[in-house]
DNA sequence: TTAGGGTTAG
């Protein structure tokens, strides 16, 4: 490190040891400023006016200037003579845009030091943000450089902690993250003002291995972490489901001083609502306790989070309690908040409350936004209501939004559904009319459709089509074409797939599995279906109510009912909820052998014999 | 510079 601080590649040129160019600036009339013109080639170059005219960018006259040199050595001669930076930069940009000229890194890195010298940081901001655009250097490369022209930490620190910054706002997480690290080893001190953003890009792009290792990082490198930054880490944690490790950070941040905000208790309870396991709404209420023991108003978005979660948590009567709550608290429900309770009506078959409230909402003055049409358009298409829904969809135009690629693909999956391909395959084509892309859900959609209608050619031909077009084909791809060949009666080949996902780089889940176990089961053949969980097992996924269901079918429907009640058990004692389908499968079940049911919403436990 | 809502497989 220390060699590359003193082998300077550059020496910075003052005006007494003045290099000989060979150009003048043949139509400047005013006088030299320099003393000695007799020593000097430029001495008919007046400074004072070069400058005057790149402060008032008469640039057609600098056009002229320069037409005996290049540009690069007219920026060079900027330099030497000490011009003030911003004139510099002036000229620096304009002649990138003018001439294309392609600056090199020792005059990026000059100009850079210049303007940190001057305190201009916006303007170095600026030249960043063109700097990560169009040139591709190394952080190493452009540290180096920096270096050679200054060993000044305070000014290094400032120019890489805005190049970080640059890289992160070009979204060039990979870059950013080199940035990052390499700061570290050549000892230029970073700030939040970087690091904030970093960690952010990085929590977005579900990088959430390198969000941990950035937090202890900063930590390591004494950066003034602030409440931001816990809450952007604990964000992280709760998207990557962490909990625990999430409210390990908000033990820290308390060390550090720094008390949790709303944003940090709405992230946490939003948290254990997506990711969290038996009893996660509980949790999320004890939170929401926790945070008004502590003085924390929640807000709307508190609320908003807990509508969705009380929601997708099959609880929408909850949701609606939170819902009247929220506006006796005086909030207004928000967009998010209508949505939220929209999608949770319409995904329990509700469609009339989902309109209602959708109305309500317009009374209220609020403007349904294009998620709103997307749930409802999706909850008229759960109901097979596809005329309704196609109706609603162009009632979006109507109202100045345009149709994305969820709103297609809704429409889409529900006419495949539908077994109406052509139609399907139409609005394919209006999506490419209306400059929408079709993606890897558009595939899904259509190859499940062509699969199930007992047309795998197409499925087969849309499949490579989605692969010409460069879109990978991801797990849902996979688990229906798993579905499809089990539904022939092909499990064996299906499993098959598992290690092709493998390869491919995907992770087979939970649904995968079950799809197999299913596959399995209605071939009769239990045993395999069994093994099928273990390798599940294997690979770190536990169980879940749906492979419960798929055995305890496959088990009902062989007769064996003593087994089916050992697994219920077994179910239970794992923590995990029997759904209505539980039920549905062990009352058909006992109805198949002739018992009459008593349950009652009750399930059973050992009271089940043959 | 930090938090919330919409699509596909079972």
């Amino acid at each position: 490190m220390n060699s590359l601080r003193h082998s300077r590649l550059h020496t910075p040129i003052s005006r007494t040891n003045f290099p000989k160019l060979t150009f003048f600036l043949h139509t400047q009339t005013t006088p030299s400023q320099h003393s000695n013109p007799s020593t000097n080639p430029c001495q008919n170059l007046d400074i004072t006016h070069v400058s005057q005219l790149i402060a008032k960018q008469h640039w057609s006259e600098i056009k002229t200037l320069l037409k005996p040199t290049s540009p690069t050595t007219f920026l060079q001669l900027l330099f030497n003579y000490g011009t003030d930076p911003e004139l510099i930069l002036s000229f620096f940009k304009w002649s990138q845009l003018h001439f294309k000229v392609s600056h090199c890194l020792e005059h990026y890195c000059r100009l850079f030091h210049l303007l940190a010298s001057a305190k201009k940081y916006r303007k170095i901001r600026s030249l960043l943000c063109v700097f990560v655009r169009i040139e591709r250097y190394s952080c190493s490369s452009v540290f180096h450089t920096l270096l050679n022209f200054s060993d000044r930490v305070s000014d290094n620190s400032v120019i890489v902690d805005m190049l970080i910054l640059a890289y992160v706002n070009n979204c060039d997480v990979g870059l950013a993250l080199e940035g990052f690290e390499r700061a570290g080893d050549y000892g230029f001190r970073l700030s939040v003002l970087s690091c904030n953003p970093l960690l952010n890009l990085v929590v977005k792009e579900g990088k959430f291995r390198a969000v941990e290792v950035l937090y202890k990082e900063m930590i390591r490198r004494r950066i003034e972490l602030n409440l931001i930054s816990f809450n952007i880490v604990i964000n992280g944690f709760c998207k990557a489901g962490k909990l625990q490790k999430a409210s390990d950070v908000v033990e820290d941040m308390k060390v550090w001083g720094i008390e949790p905000s709303v944003i940090t208790y709405n992230t946490l309870i939003d948290g254990y609502c997506k990711k969290g396991r038996t009893g996660k709404m509980f949790k999320a209420d004890a939170l929401l306790k926790e945070m008004v023991a502590n003085k924390i108003s929640p807000n709307e978005v508190t609320y908003s989070i807990l509508i969705d979660g009380f929601c997708k948590d099959g609880s929408v009567s909850a949701a609606v309690r939170i819902f009247k709550e929220m506006q006796a608290q005086q909030f207004t429900p928000c967009v998010v908040a209508y949505n939220a309770l929209i999608n949770g009506h319409c995904r329990d078959g509700e469609i009339d409350k989902a309109l209602v409230l959708r109305d309500e909402m317009v009374v209220s003055g609020l403007q349904p936004d294009l998620v709103t049409f997307n749930a409802l358009i999706n909850g008229l298409c759960k109901k097979s209501m596809l005329k309704e829904a196609k109706e609603l969809f162009d009632c979006i135009a109507k109202e100045g939004l345009y149709a994305n690629v969820i709103s297609f693909n809704t429409l889409i999956d529900a006419y495949c559904k539908a077994g109406e391909l052509e139609e399907a395959i139409k609005l394919r084509s209006r999506m490419l009319d209306q400059m929408v892309i079709p993606n890897v859900s558009t595939y899904n959609c259509l190859i499940d459709g062509y699969s199930k209608k007992g047309n795998p050619e197409t499925a087969s031909k849309l499949l490579d089509e989605m692969k010409y077009k460069g879109l990978s084909p991801n797990v849902v791809t996979y688990n229906i074409r798993v579905d499809a060949l089990c539904n022939k009666g092909r499990s064996r080949d299906a499993v098959k797939l598992l290690d092709e996902m493998i390869d491919a780089g995907l992770r087979p889940s939970h649904t995968t599995y079950n799809i197999v176990m299913d596959g399995y089961c209605r071939e009769g053949n239990l045993r395999a279906a069994l093994n099928v969980r273990r390798r599940m097992e294997t690979q770190g996924l536990r169980p879940n109510t749906v492979t419960y269901n798929v055995l305890l079918k496959g088990l009902c429907e062989k007769g064996k009912l003593e087994d089916a009640n050992t697994y219920l058990n077994q179910m239970l004692e794992k923590g995990l909820i029997p759904n209505k389908v539980t039920y549905d499968i062990v009352r058909e079940g006992m109805m198949e052998k002739g018992f009459v049911p008593d349950i009652d919403g009750h399930i059973y436990t050992s009271s089940v014999s043959t």
